[in-house]
DNA sequence: GCCTTAAGAGAAAACCTTTTCCCAGCTTAA
DNA sequence: TTAAGCTGGGAAAAGGTTTTCTCTTAAGGC
């Protein structure tokens, strides 16, 4: 009796499409139908159906639904990147994307471990997933998957797809030469390029691409040197080039910000100040390092984000029935200007 | 005809029971029993039925189970830590739990928007999910939704809770303790607090339970600065202790790992040796920080992956039908002892 | 030989929604 | 008056599974 004017009764089982057509003294049938803008009803029936559902908080099951229409509304996000530096902005953005049509997204951590990679990927299908994304920490490692032949459609991004796939990767060698035609225009004359293990194949592509932009601009070209994605390689580095006989660089173009940090760090200590005597630029963007270097690093930045939409975007119109063609998407890198290169000389 | 061998079809529609039984010649409710080892039948049929489900690839479709059982077989997981430094450890502990229990989470990032917090909430409950977590990168700060009187249950995970709702959080008071008590074992006298800002609860707590272990051990107590959550404010921190009239500390208990490194850093262009000279502590172990500190950083760890777990099995005990009391749960930190505060004195 | 019991298997309802088809009643035109 | 057309609405099937109930047949006890 008191609960008689509680709009939505609380704690109680869900109101059925049953319960509204009842309250309202039509079928079921034709309560859907009113809901759904479907089939013909006077127009005093249809508002008399909604009203009732509205009054007792109506909401259809998306279970019943996604039974009926062969399609749930929902994906499987596959990822192996648990402390993802580069996945949590790319879910950010096929989150983005997917939310506003609708659509839910499984996030599951498959680790490096290929049984519990099958042990999600069934999980995902049994529940009849519209499509899967995968996602990693490399674009040149596979996820510890078979994804190819799934009955429904697959995206990779920003990890390594099997042939015939749709993937979605960050374009690194257009990253590298923003960065290395960016310090050219600074005026920075000798160049060097410290960089990540070479079982990297980013490493290669972007080296290549340093290369390119120097000879292009008529700049020496040294050989990048090679290490691993640390601060503390960054520190050595800087000894390399500046202890050893050949000449003197007088800016570096790092593989990551990580490496950018030990760097700046390290010239800091020799008396050598950023960007007055160096000139430093990061790739990335990681933006709790390159906020905190001293001074802030100008880095490149991958949009992941962006990537990331694209990606839930184009999954859906593969849901939606509109074919794609296969093949790798590079998405352009964007430059972020902060200190550690200096000014425009023409500023 | 060439596909008759094909243990799966692949690219066709999904085999259902219906197909088992016909192909089994027998009905679907035995077909059903034989799989779920229901009912009687000799043992030869329920042979035959399984052999030919295993023969024709069927899964039971995950939609029609949940419809009929009331019971979806996954839950909500609510976060408004996009980048998440503290949400994703929790994540993952909590997926942990879940997936030996085949349980599948939707992730969903509400940001600091009520309306996109309300969307997915409903989406959620459309989906019928068992429950819902929800957790953010505050253990003082609600999300921007209303998860009371929901028609499921719902645990908060290092986040502000509801009124007798179940939460887990971090023993921040604990892990203070280990801090200071830590660095008083290893014979450090003057131990200074640089946290971060008044409007964190953690701050206080944590503040509290420095002030304590100072007095129990018979040391001098000298006000936490307060500042804000980065490296800049440890560098500045250490001007205020360093350069002031008052006693200079030899010991600094650092309010995260960020501050910490910046204090590190700081004392380091001062020539003072860490932890020759001082001895400084961490919060929060981010280990990218805490191993790229010169020297590596000791640091308290808010073990976040088992809280995560424990709520993920909590709640699934709950959807089980088991209470639980409610109330907020307490979790202890971990000491990791890296090379920053020195050996112990007894070594 | 008759009754009871149990085994083995199927029919049908249930979960909830959507959609197709159909029906009854009314209006209009021939 | 009858055929045709339209209108408002309902019955029923579909989606895939589980579970309860019912039915048939065979075996066992007397």
């Amino acid at each position: 009796m008191a609960s008689d004017d509680l709009p939505v009764p609380v704690f109680s089982k869900p109101v059925t499409l049953r319960d509204v057509a009842a309250e309202a003294g039509v079928s079921v049938a034709t309560a859907s139908k009113a809901l759904n803008d479907q089939g013909r009803m006077t127009a005093e029936t249809r508002e008399r159906i909604r009203e009732t559902a509205r009054r007792l908080g109506f909401r259809p099951n998306s279970l019943a639904q996604s039974l009926l229409r062969r399609r749930s509304f929902t994906v499987g996000l596959l990822t192996n990147d648990t402390y993802g530096r580069f996945s949590l902005p790319l879910m950010s953005g096929i989150s983005d994307a997917l939310v506003d049509n609708g659509v839910s997204v499984f996030l599951c951590n498959v680790e490096e471990d290929p049984r519990l990679g099958q042990l999600h990927v069934d999980a995902m299908l049994d529940k009849r997933v519209d499509g899967i994304i995968a996602t990693g920490k490399r674009i040149d490692r596979h996820l510890p998957v078979d994804l190819s032949n799934l009955r429904v459609p697959v995206i990779y991004a920003f990890t390594q797809p099997d042939p015939d796939a749709i993937a979605f990767v960050s374009d690194d060698a257009d990253g590298a030469r923003l960065a290395v035609e960016h310090l050219c225009r600074l005026g920075w004359k000798r160049i060097a390029h410290v960089t990540g293990p070479a079982s990297f194949a980013v490493v290669h592509a972007r080296a290549q691409a340093y290369r390119d932009v120097l000879v292009e601009n008529g700049l020496p070209v040294t050989e990048p040197l090679l290490g691993s994605w640390s601060e503390a390689w960054g520190h050595q580095a800087v000894a390399h080039l500046f202890d050893g006989k050949s000449e003197r660089p007088d800016a570096v173009f790092c593989g990551n910000d990580q490496i950018a940090r030990g760097v700046i760090d390290a010239l800091r200590e020799r008396g050598l100040n950023v960007p007055g005597d160096v000139g430093v630029i990061g790739f990335d963007n990681w933006e709790i390092v390159a906020e905190a270097t001293r001074p802030p690093l100008t880095s490149i930045d991958m949009n992941l984000v962006a990537l990331g939409r694209e990606a839930g975007l184009t999954l859906l119109s593969l849901v939606g029935g509109k074919p794609a063609a296969p093949g790798i998407r590079k998405l352009p890198c964007r430059l972020v200007v902060r200190q550690s290169c200096g000014h425009p000389l023409d500023g």
